[in-house]
DNA sequence: TTGAAAGCGCTAACAT
DNA sequence: ATGTTAGCGCTTTCAA
C-alpha cells in the first residue's frame, strides 16, 4: 500500500541516467544544466514522488534558511503576527519553524526545541522570559523580541509606541468631547506599562488629570469583563482597554448590563487583532502595523544571522505610510538594537460623543 | 559577541578527552559508559553549550520520530488541538512540526513544507482537501485526519460522534421543556453535516418533527451573529449551534438586542474550547474529548509508522470514563481506519426552563 | 555541461 | 567500557 523507502536524490539520479549533482542544480533551480537534462530530471523526480530531505540538505550545506518562531497558541494577536511571520519569510525565501507555548508547555521548552532544530535565528512573541535570560540566549544566536519591550543591549526588538497607541485613543477621545476616560490596564503583559503611561501623559496633555482613572484589568476576555463589572457603579463615558481581547470581555458585559456603546460609554481596544475587525464587533481600536513589523523582524533577523548590523536601511523602505503625527516612521529611542513602529488609529463603531 | 560556530559532538569529544561514541550515548542517556565519563562529557557539553543537531541526528538514524501536524492558526479550537497533541506526543517520546494555515499560506503549502521536514507521519485538523487527495498523501504517509469525517479508507480518522453530541443537546433542551429549539449550522465546515443530521433525527424523536428549523450559519462570530439577526425576528424558546465561536456570536447580537440568556433563550454550542469556559460566557456546550482524540491521534499515527494496525487496544485503553448513554466508548463504525469518540454535554449557564 | 569524491554532525555496527 | 568505521541524503568542491 504504501513505500517502504522514500526516494532519495540518488534514486532520482539513476532513474534519469545522470549524476546527482545534475539532479541537485535542477532541484534548486541553479544554472549548470542542459534544458533536456532538466526535463528528464523533473520527469524522474515527479514520476516517483520525490521530495528533497531539507535535513540532509540544510546538514551539508551548513545553513538553514530557518528561523525559529516562539508563540502563545492561546493568543488571537499571535496569529496575526505569525500570518505575517510566514509571509515575511517566504519573500526573503526563509523558512519558519513554529514552536509553540502552552499551558502544558513553557517557553523555555520552546525555545529548546527550536535550538535542536538549528534554527539560525529566533523570533520570539512577547516572550515572558527575564531580559537577563534572553541576553543570555542571545550570546547563542540572534534573537528577535517581537511585540514586547526588552532592556537588553544583546537583543533586537520590533515593537509599537504603544504609548503613542494610547496619545491617539485619548486625543481621539477627547476630541468627541470626553473627560471621563477610564483606562483598563493589562498589569504586567507586554506593552502594559508603556500604554498605561501613554494615557497618563496623554490624559495630562488634556488638562484632564483630575479624572485620572485605572483599573487592573490583564489579556484575557475575562479580564475584561471583571473589570468592565466594577465600572458599572460608576461608570465613565469612555474606557481605552489594554487589548481587543480584553475590551471584547469588556464589551459583552456592557451589553448584558444594558449599556449602549458608544452612546452611553465609548471603548477603544489595542492590536486591531481578527477579533476587532468582526463586523458585529466592530472595535475602535489602536492598529499595530502587522506587516511591518513582521517585515522587520524578519529581515532583522537575517542581517544578524549574516553578520550584518540591520541599520535602518530596510526598516524605513517598508514603510510605505507617510510619518503621521508628528511621529517619525521608525524610531529607534533606547538603544540601536530597538526599532518602534508606530501605531495608528482605526475609528470603528464603538466610540462617538458623549450623550 | 557570538560564537562563529556551534559546537558539535566532536568538540565535546575531544573537551572530555573521550570518543564520540561515548558522548553519543551520555548525551542520549543510553547505556553503556561509566559514571565518570558521564559525569566530565556532560560537564564538556555544559560548558561548551552544546546542544545536539536533531537534523543530523535523525538523518543518520533513519527515523525523525517527528510527527507533522497542519492546523488552522485563527481557530480557537484547533488551538486547544494542538495543546493536546503536544502532550499526548511528549508521553510517547515524538517530537511535533508545526505547520499552520493562514489566509495567504495554503494547506497544500503546509503539507508541502512538512514532507521536506520528513515527518514520519502527519496529523491534519479538520482539513479542507478533497478525500481523494487525502488518499494520495496517504500512499506517501501514514494520515491522521482529526476532527473531520473523510470516506478514504487509506487515512485514518479520530473525530467525534457529531450527531451524537447533538442528540445530548436536543435531549437536554426538550427535557427543560423546550419545542421550538432551532439549529444553526455549520455549512460546509468538518463535522456540520452530522450535527445537522443529529439535530433532526432528535427532534423527530422527541416528536418535534413539526417545529424542525435549520438557519444557515457557518463557523465564525460572524456567522453567528448573522443567523442571530435572522432569529430575533420569530425568535426559538433555544438554539443549538455549530460550534462555540459561532455560539459567541450568537450571544453577542442576543445580548445588544436585550434577549435574556436563558431565560428568553437557551443557547448550546459545540467544542467546549477556552471560549466556552470564560466565566463572563459560561456557555453550555457540547465538549469534543480532546484528551482522548489527540492522544489516539498521536498513537495512531505511530502505530502506522510502525507498519502496525493500531486496533482498537490503545483506544480503549485510553479512554478512562465510562460509556455514558448506551454509547460504546470508542467504536469504528464506517471502517476500521475511524475512531469514533463521544462528546459529552457540559452543562453551564446558557440553558434553563423556557418561560 | 557533466561526474566523482569529500564531508556536514550524528548514530549504529562492529571492533577492542 | 571505550574506540573505530561507515554512511544517512544531500551540497560542494574539483576535475573532466
Amino acid at each position: 500500500m504504501r513505500d517502504e523507502r522514500r526516494p532519495t536524490l540518488t534514486d532520482v539520479a539513476t532513474r534519469a541516467g545522470v549524476s546527482k549533482s545534475l539532479v541537485s542544480l535542477v532541484m534548486r533551480d541553479e544554472p549548470g544544466a542542459s534544458a533536456e537534462t532538466r526535463r528528464r530530471v523533473l520527469e524522474a523526480a515527479d514520476a516517483l514522488g520525490y521530495q528533497p530531505d531539507s535535513r540532509a540538505r540544510l546538514l551539508r550545506s551548513g545553513r538553514s534558511r530557518l528561523l525559529g518562531v516562539v508563540f502563545g497558541i492561546q493568543h488571537p494577536f499571535h496569529a496575526d503576527l505569525v500570518t505575517g511571520l510566514y509571509t515575511a519569510a517566504r519573500e526573503t525565501g526563509h523558512e519558519l519553524a513554529l514552536s509553540a507555548v502552552t499551558p502544558q508547555r513553557s517557553e523555555h521548552e520552546a525555545v529548546t526545541g527550536l535550538l535542536q532544530d538549528r534554527c539560525e535565528a529566533l523570533i520570539l512573541l512577547g516572550p515572558q522570559a527575564p531580559a537577563a535570560s534572553l541576553a543570555r540566549l542571545a550570546s547563542r544566536l540572534p534573537v528577535v523580541v517581537l511585540a514586547r519591550a526588552v532592556r537588553a543591549p544583546e537583543v533586537d526588538v520590533v515593537r509599537s509606541a504603544d504609548a503613542e497607541g494610547l496619545h491617539l485613543a485619548v486625543d481621539h477621545l477627547a476630541g468627541l468631547g470626553h473627560r471621563h476616560i477610564t483606562h483598563i490596564d493589562g498589569g504586567r503583559a507586554p506593552g502594559a506599562a508603556d500604554r498605561r503611561r501613554g494615557y497618563r501623559t496623554a490624559m495630562r496633555r488634556h488638562g484632564l488629570t483630575g479624572e485620572l482613572r485605572i483599573l487592573p484589568g490583564g489579556l484575557t476576555e475575562s479580564d475584561g469583563a471583571a473589570a468592565a463589572r466594577q465600572l458599572l457603579a460608576d461608570p465613565p463615558t469612555a474606557v481605552t482597554v489594554f487589548n481587543d481581547r480584553c475590551a471584547t470581555g469588556v464589551l459583552d458585559v456592557f451589553a448584558r448590563a444594558g449599556v449602549d456603546v458608544p452612546y452611553d460609554i465609548s471603548v477603544i481596544g489595542f492590536d486591531d487583532s481578527s477579533l476587532a475587525r468582526l463586523a458585529h464587533v466592530n472595535l475602535t481600536t489602536v492598529a499595530q502595523d502587522v506587516p511591518t513589523m513582521t517585515r522587520l523582524a524578519v529581515t532583522r533577523a537575517i542581517a544578524r544571522v549574516a553578520g550584518r548590523d540591520p541599520g535602518l536601511a530596510e526598516a524605513s523602505a517598508s514603510i510605505t505610510r507617510p510619518a503621521a503625527e508628528g511621529l517619525s516612521p521608525v524610531s529607534l529611542p533606547r538603544s540601536d538594537r530597538e526599532v518602534i513602529v508606530p501605531p495608528r488609529l482605526v475609528i470603528r463603531g464603538t466610540t462617538g460623543r458623549p450623550s
